[in-house]
RNA sequence: GAGCCGUUAGCUCAGUCGGUAGAGCAUCUGACUUUUAAUCAGAGGGUCGAGGGUUCGAUCCCCUCACGGCUCACCA
């Protein structure tokens, strides 16, 4: 930015807040002690009160926020102060505060904060409302802000200047709000059935754990690139050789891929790890989790998203992919078929496909362009084939299909979930099909990640391990239309001078 | 990465079939001792995203670029 040009109003402060030391006013003020709470307490207690009652108490708070509408006529002004709680009007009598006071109120802006001590009444309006018997100047706003009825509405200035959006937009700032909440009831539902939350490294040697490119980073004093991780699971699976037994990681992953209103290069993730669990297991985990995501928002557990209700009280259906497929498409992926059959019915049904697919891929490519869309309630799709599915456990009973699943939401994946494959030998073979296809064409791929099948050589006990993509639970849970509306700071191009 | 749309006062937006721009809020001056998108009277404020082209003349038409949004493709 460098030097600013100054706007008529940009100079008016500037002057406000040079007239305000002239007068022995530190614009940019101090300590100040609001004995009160905020204003929502405030609201809280006394919005019931008739003005008689709260006339006969007397009582006298005090708060401190920012002024943002003021409504002045001569010798009396009210206007709004905003704290963390909302707003709460105050009013402003030269006649209690004196003439000097009452002038420097009178020349202060909106966008600057006021500490206010007085006493409480109602106005004809029937209005909760402050009557300031003391004020104190507590900080200049040398800008104006945005339209106090409009907000700010801008995308690009929403989120590069979220500060304005959390004062001007109720909403957002109470998105905010509710998102750390959801986190925090995630993770007593976790600690609750004791899990340990843990941290491990966000800069790797090997990005792995997921199908992603990596960011690439630098260390210099060992002179080696090292990548920021693309998912938490290795580490995780590690610590569960180590006898954790319960354990998850909340906490941010890196992928350096397009961007778009589901997708921000850096996102948060849970994943969790339960030695002894199979992925039913993890399917009630799961339903717990969401169910303790949606109580935050709603009581009876019922979500508005986008126009649809979403019922997260009642049981989440489970259903096989294949039968999926079946029941939207009647295609049947239960009969044994060759490579050739497979791609005739992906022909005759319009789902393209590589020329290095096998049929599980084909499989999982009916799933998403013809099911995937229909899936409206919560519901677990379990049974991924094998072939897109390289850290989970195979089924016992048929041998193309793992024990995995992912959970669907309004028509997109919000969890993803398996029974972990913990057989070293087959870890590392579907580490090199993984491989072979990277050759062949599929540029996304999981590295041969050494370390980690030699800690599944030492012995991993069964386990059940769950992913879930936060920020998109969260808009779910808030009727959030892009991710970037869960993300105080979503990623932006540098705004070059122009 | 491709397509479409947007960028005008501090903010929210009009507008000019090409003749260098308006409103509301905000700001300034004045009036007003219960307002609440306060009201009333007056005033100031813009290199119309950047660069180039066509033209007597471009904020408007054309080209390039920057930033953003949406859709599609890939991914969670």
């Amino acid at each position: 930015m460098g030097e600013e040009k100054l706007n008529d109003q940009m100079i008016v402060r500037r002057q406000k807040m040079q007239a305000l030391r002239d007068k022995g006013i530190d614009p940019f003020g101090h300590r100040f002690d609001p004995d009160h709470d905020i204003s929502s307490d405030i609201h809280t207690k006394y919005d019931n009160y008739d003005g008689d009652l709260l006339a006969k108490e007397g009582n006298v708070v005090t708060v401190a926020g920012r002024m943002v509408a003021k409504r002045g006529s001569g010798k009396t002004s009210f206007a709004d102060l905003l704290d963390r709680g909302g707003k709460i009007q105050f009013y402003v009598r030269q006649d209690i505060v004196g003439d000097d006071d009452y002038q420097i109120f009178k020349d202060s802006d909106i966008g600057d904060f006021w500490g206010i001590t007085g006493d409480l009444f109602k106005t004809r309006a029937g209005e909760l409302t402050i009557r300031a018997h003391k004020i104190t100047f507590l900080t200049k706003a040398l800008r104006p802000l945005p339209d106090k009825y409009h907000g700010l509405a801008d995308p690009e200035l929403v989120y590069r200047q979220r500060y304005l959006d959390l004062i001007t937009n109720r909403d957002s700032f109470d998105r905010f709000i509710t998102r750390t909440k959801i986190i925090k009831a995630i993770r007593r539902y976790m600690d609750n059935n004791h899990f340990t939350e843990v941290e491990t490294p966000i800069l790797e040697n090997v990005a792995s754990g997921a199908e992603a490119r990596p960011f690439v980073t630098h260390h210099n004093a060992l002179n080696i690139d090292m990548y920021l991780r693309i998912a938490t699971e290795l580490r995780l699976k590690r610590l569960i050789v180590g006898g954790m037994e319960r354990v998850y990681e909340l906490g941010r992953v890196f992928r350096n891929e397009g961007m778009d209103p589901y997708h921000n290069p850096e996102f948060d993730t849970m994943e969790t790890y339960a030695a002894y669990f199979d992925f039913n297991d993890v399917m009630d985990e799961t339903e717990g989790i969401f169910k303790a995501a949606a109580k935050v928002v709603a009581n009876d557990l019922k979500i508005n998203y986008h126009g649809t209700e979403l019922d997260f009280g009642k049981p989440f259906a489970r259903m096989h992919m294949v039968d999926a497929i079946k029941k939207y498409t009647g295609v049947d992926f239960w009969q044994k078929m060759s490579l050739e059959d497979a791609r005739k019915l992906a022909d005759e049904h319009g789902v393209e496909y590589e020329s290095w697919w096998k049929v599980g891929h084909i499989i999982n490519a009916f799933f998403e362009t013809l099911v995937q869309d229909k899936l409206q309630q919560p519901i677990f799709i379990y049974g991924h084939p094998k072939e897109i599915s390289p850290l989970a456990h195979i089924n016992r009973e048929d041998h193309r299909f793992t024990d995995r699943f992912e959970l669907y939401i309004v028509g997109k994946e919000y969890a993803n979930a398996f029974t972990e494959l913990n057989d070293p030998i087959d870890q590392r073979q579907r580490f090199e099909a993984e491989a072979k296809e990277h050759a062949e064409g599929n540029d996304e791929y999981q590295p041969i990640d050494e370390d980690f099948v030699e800690a599944l050589e030492y012995g991993m006990p069964p386990t059940g391990g769950l992913g879930v993509g936060i920020d998109r639970l969260v808009m779910l849970m808030t009727d959030a239309k892009s991710i970037r509306d869960v993300l105080f700071f979503p990623t932006m191009r540098p705004k070059k001078d122009n």
